[in-house]
DNA sequence: TGCGATTAAATCGTGTGCGATTAAATCGTG
DNA sequence: CACGATTTAATCGCACACGATTTAATCGCA
């Protein structure tokens, strides 16, 4: 993934991971550590540096949700959602770059989540 | 990968790529830096320190080649041998953790390895 | 109400990945 | 033969992943 975006997001001096975060901040801004990792099936010992490196490049704040200080909230910075401007294209771009068709990525996407699951089955509630 | 190899690798102390390195000496003893390197996608930067752990651990040896000092041959040690042999079962066990069949594996497989070799096209002979 | 259990982030340590550079050996051509 | 080009590993720096632990805030129940 990295060596077919990397050359997209260069310009943008992100990293993939990096990329991913501000895309789902896109779709929802101010969301939390945790939010972010279970989208991205990302922790917070990967999630927090990560977003002190971009909250230092100025692309987002980090505040202590005041209603659950335990929650640190996401949010996109006016510069963030330029870099997400600037970064449409790139899902067709990487579309192409790949040499598949838009049904052969679908169907590539559904299989490795399909295995996702099954090599890391989400964590059932518990059972009293 | 790591999710899934993970248990049936601990108990052999190995991690995934520390795994595909031994499999690969089982295949072919005695392989330079650069073959492994062709077989498993990766280069020196991340061999070279993976090899001393391994070597670290009486796993391999390590000695450069008398014919061409550049070169370093990686060769199992008995320890070695008897470790891949504890792990010949991990293939199919792990095959039975992905909830896939085989036919379903193999064509994952295959999707993977097209999309690698768009996206990391092996370098050409050159033209003079 | 108070105190143990739970939850959310952060922190720590280890092990990859990979771009870039370096050092040494070998090759190729004049 | 000599010397620059090439090849092979090693090294350096940085950014993830992720298991394990720690810290702080909140929850839940006696």
């Amino acid at each position: 993934m990295q060596s077919a975006y990397g050359p997209l997001l260069d310009r943008l001096g992100l990293t993939y991971p990096q990329y991913l975060v501000l895309s789902s901040l896109g779709d929802q801004d101010d969301q939390t550590v945790g939010q972010l990792g279970t989208v991205l099936h990302l922790d917070s010992n990967t999630l927090t540096p990560l977003l002190k490196r971009i909250e230092a490049a100025g692309l987002v704040s980090r505040h202590r949700d005041p209603a659950d200080e335990r929650q640190v909230r996401v949010a996109l910075t006016e510069s963030g959602r330029n870099v997400i401007a600037q970064a449409a294209d790139i899902p067709d771009q990487f579309a192409q770059s790949t040499g598949l068709s838009g049904a052969e990525i679908a169907q590539l996407r559904a299989a490795l989540t399909t295995l996702r699951n099954h090599l890391r089955p989400r964590p059932e509630r518990r059972n009293p």
